[in-house]
DNA sequence: ATGTCACTTTAGAAGTGA
C-alpha cells in the first residue's frame, strides 16, 4: 500500500498539476493539506472518475485537509480532539482497509508566526493534543499513521540554512521538543527509517529563488506506530514536483506498507 | 531575508497567511 502526503497549497490552483502527479504517482491513498476549500466546493469528481474516495474536511479560505483513497476508508472522523472551541479544519483521520487495516490522521499544524505569541501559543497547544492522540491511539496496540504539514523542522539539518530558522515557530527548542515528544511515544519518523543525513527537503519557499538554490526545509512527515513501522518497506520525498509548472511551495512525501 | 503565491472582499487593489 503507498500512502502519500502533499500540502497542495490550494484545490484550485492545482486542479491541473495535482491529478497529473497521482497519475503518475499512482499511490493507493493521499492525505491532502491546505485544500483551501469548503467541502461543497471540493471538485471530487475529478477524483472519483480516478477510482479514488474523498472525504475532506474544509474551510473558506485557507486551511482544509481531505483524504483520497482507491482502498475503502472506514470510521471518517474529522477535528483534533481536545478543543471544542478550535474551529480550524487541520485534521481528518480514517482507517484504510487494505490487506489489514491502518489507522491515517491527515494533519496540517498551525504554522505558529510570529512566535512568540498567541499563534505560537496555539501551535504548541495543538503539538500537545496531537500527542494526546497518539497516546490513545497507541494504547489500541494497532498500525496507525500520523502524516502531514507537521511545520517542524525537526533537526539543524532538516534545513538548509539552519541559522535562518533559529527564531522561527518552525525550529525553536519548544517546536522541536513537542516533535520529538511524539518520537519518545515510540513513533517512528518514517523518511529518517530508512534514509540519514543532511540535504533532503519537502518545502521551498516561492520566495527568493528558494528552489532554485535549493534552500529548502524538510517539514513534511510521516509518524509512524511500532505496528505500523513493521509493516514500512519504503519512504520518499517526490522532489522533482517542486521544478514542475505551477507548483505547491511543498511536494509530496509517501511510504510503502505492507499492508 | 525575500527575485512569491493563493486566497478574500469586492470589482481594483489591499489585507491575510504562509
Amino acid at each position: 500500500m503507498k500512502i502519500a502526503s502533499f500540502n497542495i497549497n490550494g484545490i484550485k490552483a492545482r486542479i491541473e498539476t495535482l491529478p497529473a502527479w497521482l497519475d503518475e504517482a499512482d499511490p493507493d491513498v493521499v492525505l491532502l493539506q491546505e485544500i483551501k476549500s469548503v467541502d461543497e466546493n471540493f471538485p471530487r469528481e475529478i477524483f472519483e472518475d480516478r477510482g479514488f474516495t474523498v472525504e475532506t474536511h474544509g474551510q473558506k479560505g485557507f486551511n482544509g485537509v481531505a483524504i483520497l483513497s482507491k482502498l475503502p476508508l472506514e470510521d471518517v472522523t474529522r477535528g483534533l480532539p481536545g478543543n471544542n472551541d478550535d474551529t480550524q479544519a487541520r485534521y481528518i483521520e480514517a482507517t484504510v482497509i487494505g490487506t489489514r487495516p491502518v489507522r491515517l490522521c491527515g494533519l496540517y499544524l498551525p504554522n505558529g508566526n510570529p512566535a512568540p505569541g498567541p499563534k505560537y501559543d496555539y501551535k504548541l497547544a495543538w503539538l500537545h493534543r496531537l500527542h494526546a492522540r497518539a497516546n490513545d491511539l497507541l494504547a489500541l496496540e494497532e498500525p496507525f499513521l500520523m502524516g502531514g504539514d507537521f511545520n517542524v523542522i525537526p533537526q539543524d539539518e532538516d534545513a538548509k540554512y539552519p541559522g535562518a530558522w533559529s527564531d522561527d515557530a518552525l525550529a525553536l527548542p519548544q517546536s522541536r521538543a513537542a516533535f520529538r515528544r511524539m518520537l519518545h511515544l515510540g513513533l517512528t519518523d518514517a523518511f529518517r527509517a530508512r534514509t540519514q543525513g543532511p540535504g533532503h527537503y519537502t518545502f521551498w519557499d516561492y520566495q527568493g529563488g528558494a528552489w532554485n538554490r535549493n534552500n529548502g526545509i524538510r517539514i513534511d512527515h510521516m509518524l509512524l506506530s511500532p505496528h505500523c513501522a513493521d509493516l514500512l518497506t519504503d519512504c520518499q520525498i517526490d522532489s522533482a514536483v517542486r521544478g514542475g509548472d505551477k507548483p505547491s511551495d511543498h511536494v509530496p512525501i509517501w511510504v510503502t506498507l505492507d499492508a
